[in-house]
DNA sequence: GTCTATAATGAGATAGAC
DNA sequence: GTCTATCTCATTATAGAC
């Protein structure tokens, strides 16, 4: 994926190991600070403290502010979303599919990932909800999500007659909304609903919240083949 | 709900119609310019150059930067309040609520006003999407947004069983993430979908998605009494 | 690969004339 | 209320020593 960012520079030779521990560091501590700032209001200065190295190693490292960004995205977006399609293969060779299935191989990589790699992961989901909230990202948003997200267009649209496609394509994109709606205002979803929230049951909801709504909006067009 | 606006100062004298165009035309030249920049990226000199006005006059009319943006958000969010509830007011008159009835209420005034008041709504639009996917802006949501959210959570929650009540607020803030999805995402859904979007259509079926979502998150914990 | 020092730019805010 | 001019500050990025 790191291919796809523009004027990416091949390097020469192998970094050493040092070099690749201040790099992590470095791309860690970017995305801390991304997930709490946002691309503009975050500085390089912000990040290089926050990785305890200075500033002109950041640019070293990252290149500029926006390659830095785009390297901080594409890392995770590439493991994730090789996650969910082998999720899906593996779903897929024990039977055939349903929304909720589809729904679960969707979701469940993601929470998997926020369960075990903590607020690293956290911290790319916010970073996503920014991406997916503005125009400017769009170019990073179709190179890295776009693959992945076609893929499970297509098994879903796949469930329903092909009049529905769009209707399924709607579907998806709101649920993806709500999936990162979950990461990003599950305070909002304590105030309004008076209790704090279980967060196992978290992903059952959601799934069946994205479930019904993806069969309802695409029932309007075709029925349902499977 | 300008009143809730820290440190707003009270004036002592009603400004003049000369000073309340230019005002206006720094608010709407605000939005403009937070919508599609954001907060951060968003200066000063942007916006006084969109107004066609001086820098100084920007401050003079609007306060800090950050006085300004919260002035943007509640001008609107009061309007778009008082429509949804008057709206919800209007349907409970003829007859028992259904779910998809209090969505089109919520969601109904939202592209009523997006429809004739055009572009500078779409704006309004696209900066709640960004208040909403960011933490730092938690108190002007708290302030503008939660009143008629509660409002509609109760409505929603009185047509299930008492403990649904979490459940019913998580799919509400799914299906607010997912209007706003329906903003910010449009393109999006398109190029996934292979398609152009009928835009006539994109209400109902938004309204198919969340009604059909919420009634199935509810009955996982209570059972629907009307 | 790492660090110090600094260049170059643009930001928000205000003082004070009109 | 409006405008000009400017203050003060923080930013990104790089040059060059080690």
């Amino acid at each position: 994926m790191l291919k796809d960012i523009p004027q990416e520079k091949q390097r020469q030779r192998a970094p050493s190991k040092r070099a690749l521990e201040t790099r992590a560091r470095i791309m860690d501590a970017a995305e801390r600070v991304f997930a709490r700032s946002g691309f503009d209001a975050a500085s390089i200065r912000d990040i290089a403290a926050e990785a305890e190295v200075q500033g002109a190693l950041v640019n070293h490292h990252g290149g500029s502010k926006e390659e830095l960004f785009w390297r901080v995205v594409a890392r995770r977006a590439d493991v994730l979303g090789d996650a969910r399609v082998a999720a899906l293969e593996t779903r897929k060779a024990h039977g055939p599919l349903t929304v909720p299935a589809i729904l679960e191989c969707f979701f469940g990589p993601f929470f998997e990932h926020v369960d075990v790699g903590g607020p690293q992961w956290v911290a790319y989901a916010r970073i996503v909800a920014f991406v997916s909230a503005d125009d400017r990202w769009k170019d990073l948003a179709a190179i890295c999500f776009d693959p992945t997200a076609n893929r499970f267009v297509e098994e879903l649209a796949a469930l329903y007659a092909p009049q529905a496609r769009s209707s399924v394509a709607s579907g998806f994109v709101y649920a993806v909304a709500s999936m990162l709606a979950l990461i990003t205002s599950q305070w909002r979803m304590e105030a309004l609903g008076d209790a704090p929230i279980n967060a196992a049951d978290h992903l059952d909801k959601l799934v069946a919240f994205c479930a019904a709504g993806i069969d309802a909006a695409a029932q309007r067009e075709g029925s349902q083949t499977t």
